[in-house]
RNA sequence: GCGGGUGUGGUGAAGUGGUAUCACCUGAGGUUUCCAACCUCAUGUCGUGGGUUCAAUUCCCGCCACCCGCACCA
């Protein structure tokens, strides 16, 4: 980061400071790293992008919300692979008890520290003792996992139980599957969507509200057959450009259909969410010329996604991944699946049913009950487990036990028939677009502050989008006095009574320091009542990022607003 | 986690071994016919815990937080 980058965000973190948009979580008791509240306007300005955000893809027609709890079973969390993936092994020094990195220790002496389990770790140090980078001692401890995730126990005492504060929103959406899938009546696409606390324990916490401990996240889960090709109308972004940075590396000016056609993106259902995305960062006023797409490569991408896309905002801290769009195939249901043995599928039914003769080989139990007595049950379970209809009599039969038998012919019942077959089960796969709503704020927040000058002096205005902007108006009388203050309280009133609209009254200070303040956390309208507005009950409307200003019947104003149509006025 | 830097009202700064200035901001009053004007008054600060000292905001140590780099993570 150069200087002029650091001095600028030093400004810009000051006035979210003071202007309580964004603040140091608890300052009051020394701070916590990794924590950020978000102040008196902060507060709603996080809420409404979460709005946006919400409204955006619901709007699709086939997506519904959830929410889940933040505490997790262990289980859960477990079969979702985050225990295994999500620890890092910890040692510690005998001699000056200092914590270290189990697989860091073991650099010199192993070719691929970071895959051995728990106890070869233990197994390794042993072996090698190495030194201790602290004190030089050789002598380990324990080795222990230290998880990223935050550890809890879900109730008390003996019945309490392991779990975990979630580490991502998903995982709700896939444990609800059966939920779903019976929501939409069974038929497939449909997509799930929950904001809400994420937590993860990170070591160090940087780059201000970049990696935090808890964060807002919004994550969205698309459900598909992987079988039927999905149709997605591109029409919209046919000439739209995008920055697309492919896995060889290269970036590449295109549109997304063309990408996708191109093969460069590998499925249309993320092409599809890639372009949705793109819409939506530019809903919320992030600048597309400093957005770009980047493809995982091969080894970066978890092992059971197909293709992954990041979406990456650049702003004062370089180049951050704020989106990740990820194909993840069938892995998330079919591990919930195999670890809960509930069945998370999809029913495909065959535009034709196949008619299929079936042969059905098992004991006849009539005559094996009295033969086998207590292995009656292991050999129809044997028998049933042949794959072929046994041709001589007698043979001899393994049982599970190792114990064999003899079985003749009289002990077999075989049947044949014709079943028909109407379609299979299958588990669906899964696009997951999963937004960090704290970037993302903060990217807004970095692309919409303006440093500019006003005859002479140092002026800053946040040019955020109406839709996000946590005041909407700013009602002021030119002077608190003639009657101007009587009409402009009942305008503010009126305004913060109207649906959706947060309005501030402001009456301190000069005219022009009212605008400054309203420019400097981004109110997008300044209405002021001044003395014509006496006589004719008319106000002027100014524009925060032209200063232009108009008159406006008064009681125009707030559907004006409302409809957030003032904009044609201009 | 390692190395370097920083911590003084809401913000930005100055300064000192004898408990602190300044500007802006904020609030009240006055003035003012639309872009940080002016006058008067007011609120409010040495990150935190130890140590040295008669006395620590100042010197020393620990902790916490922030910034930068490396590592890590995604």
């Amino acid at each position: 980061m150069d200087d002029a980058v650091g001095e600028r965000l030093e400004r810009l973190n000051s006035m979210l400071k003071r202007r309580g948009i964004i603040l140091p979580a608890f300052e009051i008791h020394g701070g916590a790293a990794g924590l950020y509240d978000f102040g008196p306007l902060g507060g709603r300005l996080r809420n409404r992008v979460q709005q946006v955000w919400l409204e955006h893809w619901l709007s699709q027609g086939d997506i519904t919300e959830l929410s889940c709890p933040t505490i997790t079973p262990y289980s859960v969390l477990e079969a979702s692979g985050h225990v295994g993936e999500f620890s890092d092994f910890i040692t510690t020094c005998v001699a000056c008890e200092e914590a270290f990195r189990a697989d860091t220790l073991l650099e010199e002496c192993h070719s691929n520290p970071d895959s051995l389990s728990k106890d070869e770790l233990a197994q390794e140090l042993a072996t090698h003792s190495p030194p201790c980078p602290n004190c030089r001692e050789s002598e380990w401890g324990e080795v222990s996992a230290q998880n990223l995730m935050f550890n809890t126990r879900i109730g008390s005492g003996k019945s309490g139980r392991d779990g975990f504060i979630r580490p991502e929103t998903a995982q709700g959406m896939f444990t609800n599957f059966q939920s779903l899938y019976r929501h939409f009546r069974q038929r497939l696409p449909f997509g799930a969507v929950q904001v809400g606390k994420g937590y993860r324990n990170e070591i160090s916490p940087r780059q201000g509200m970049i990696r935090l401990r808890e964060f807002n996240m919004a994550e969205l889960e698309y459900f598909i057959d992987p079988e039927i090709e999905a149709k997605h109308d591109f029409t919209a972004w046919n000439s739209k450009e995008m920055r697309l940075v492919p896995d060889d590396g290269e970036e590449v000016l295109m549109s997304i259909p063309a990408a996708l056609e191109s093969g460069i993106i590998r499925h249309a259902t993320v092409a599809w969410y890639m372009a949705r995305t793109a819409d939506l960062l530019e809903n919320l006023g992030i600048d597309l010329g400093r957005l770009r797409f980047r493809q995982h490569v091969g080894a970066e991408m978890a092992h059971y996604a197909s293709d992954c896309w990041d979406a990456e905002i650049h702003a004062s801290y370089g180049w951050v991944e704020c989106v990740g769009i990820a194909h993840r195939g069938c892995y998330d249901l079919s591990a919930h699946e195999q670890y809960t043995g509930q069945r998370l599928k999809a029913w495909r039914a065959w535009s034709t049913p196949k008619e299929i003769d079936v042969e059905i080989i098992t004991s006849n139990a009539a005559v094996t009950g009295p033969a086998f007595r207590t292995q009656a049950g292991a050999v129809k379970q044997a028998l049933e487990a042949l794959n072929a209809t046994p041709t001589e009599f007698p043979f001899t039969l393994q049982l599970e036990d190792g114990s064999e038998v003899e079985i003749e012919e009289q002990h077999v019942k075989t049947e044949r028939r014709c079943e028909t077959i109407n379609g299979e089960w299958f588990t669906p796969h899964v696009v997951e677009p999963a937004f960090g709503i704290d970037r993302i704020i903060w990217h807004i927040l970095d692309h919409a502050w303006t440093e500019t000058e006003k005859k002479g002096e140092p002026y800053s205005l946040l040019k955020l989008s109406p839709s996000i902007a946590p005041l909407d108006v700013t009602v002021m009388p030119l002077f608190e006095k003639g009657g101007m203050e009587i009409i402009a309280g009942e305008l503010h009133s009126s305004l913060c009574n109207t649906s959706g609209i947060l309005s501030s009254y402001d009456a301190s200070g000069s005219i022009g320091r009212r605008y400054a303040r309203a420019d400097e956390v981004g109110i997008p309208w300044a209405i002021t009542i001044d003395h014509q507005s006496l006589e004719d009950k008319t106000a002027t409307v100014r524009n925060r990022d032209t200063q232009q200003q108009i008159r406006v019947k008064i009681n125009e104003i707030p559907n004006l607003i409302h409809s957030s149509s003032m904009i044609n006025l201009f």
